[in-house]
DNA sequence: TAGATTGTTAATCGATTAACAATC
DNA sequence: TAGATTGTTAATCGATTAACAATC
């Protein structure tokens, strides 16, 4: 299978997908605020990166700024979007509804980044309740639900213990997309044969435990060079 | 001021911290499963690296192993937390105990990790408690509290738009190491004077809402070529 | 001994930074 | 014009991988 290709024909890795799906949030902001132009140094800021990176990304996928005036906000979107894609909605579930989990059911801040939990999944009978607004099913209905949504990412907020099986389970649903809250590795590899491995998936982790316990060996280990970098500097407001 | 540096006078990198940090707690894990001896590749499959790079590391550190049997696993222990400090306790504050905050004040899997959630503060007096078993106190007390617990690290689960304002408060109450689930870029930069800040701390980021966005867009660009990496092999299980 | 794993060096790879010409 | 920013190339830097001798 190819790699994804820009307008150039250059691959475009991961960390690469990653900083263009926050360059086009900014955008989104700073249209929001009237906006119309937008030099490297200002998105470098947003982001976290600097500016020659911004400009080298934008060099790779062909769009062009003005050498005074920096780049156009609306035509950085346009193509932004041409490229990752301009999705009207994200339809998640989320499987396992305990502390976190039904705290991310009714996460009010997914509305505005066009993310829809159309329904959660537990194990717990005394948990399920179909007619609720976001409904939470019974976790052996996972497949049927997800199908009759059409929903490709899930997030795992159950038990460790319950991790690899859910996991499966969700495999076996055809979602491919997970954000995975459990400390268990979760991967493909895990829960097929090693060669002939035809499913693969997508896993981000987001394991609180562990980055609070990076929190506490960064500040003991490296106190002083953890300042984030690059100072702030204002972009250009519409005259 | 000077880099962490390792037995042999090399320095330890931000990356290096968060790897020991990962192999400790499988470490501690296979402890507890009797295991006396661990393979590079091992621990490389449970951390998500490679091989060579677990014995690099380990080199590093002057940790040597057996070129037959492997690493032991106590002496790794050891020779980690003497590197890495050992922690009884983490103590932090959670500030903000909307729907997401709340879930961490009780979230069982901290225990496990020996963190400790020694409060709440909130802005809203509805939700203030202070004789609960986990006390919320009003976020003005916030300096008091972190002073009387010696709390160096807070999870900030406030609204984005008080996300700033509270970042300040943290600041200088003390706390250095934050988890931010907020979707705005905390740094010191953008509380202080750009040369003179002498107040350095660590920002770990949880945008939930970014994670899921990248799930789509990863799945979109990238739908082969995610897989998690080396096959998992078995450690040498006590005899 | 034979086999397997460590430990280290060199080679490779990719990402970041520096520098600066082009030009608006 | 003068100043500022882009766009690109080359240089640097660091991390990863390959390879293999050492040796248990």
């Amino acid at each position: 299978m190819e790699e994804p290709r820009d307008p150039k024909g250059n691959s475009l890795n991961r960390a690469t997908i990653l900083r263009l799906a926050r360059y086009l949030r900014v955008l989104h902001k700073l249209k929001g605020l009237g906006f119309v132009k937008v030099f490297s140094n200002n998105l470098g800021d947003s982001v976290g990166v600097t500016p020659a990176v911004v400009r080298k990304d934008f060099s790779l996928l062909a769009i062009g700024g003005n050498k005074r005036g920096g780049y156009t906000v609306d035509v950085l979107i346009e193509r932004l979007e041409a490229i990752l894609g301009k999705e009207e909605s994200h339809d998640v579930v989320v499987v396992g509804c305990g502390r976190i989990g039904s705290a991310l059911l009714e996460y009010s801040e997914f509305t505005r980044d066009g993310i829809r939990v159309v329904a959660g999944l537990d194990a717990d009978p005394d948990k399920v309740s179909p007619d609720a607004r976001i409904p939470i099913y019974p976790i052996d209905q996972l497949a049927e639900v997800a199908e009759r949504h059409g929903v490709t990412v899930g997030i795992v907020t159950v038990p460790d213990a319950a991790a690899l099986q859910v996991f499966r389970a969700m495999l076996d649903a055809g979602i491919r997309g997970f954000l995975n809250f459990t400390a268990v590795e979760l991967k493909c590899q895990s829960v097929c044969d090693f060669d002939s491995c035809a499913t693969r998936c997508v896993v981000q982790n987001v394991n609180i435990g562990l980055e609070i316990e990076n929190l506490f060996y960064l500040l003991k280990m490296n106190p002083k060079s953890e300042l984030a970098g690059t100072p702030e500097t204002s972009a250009v407001p519409r005259a």
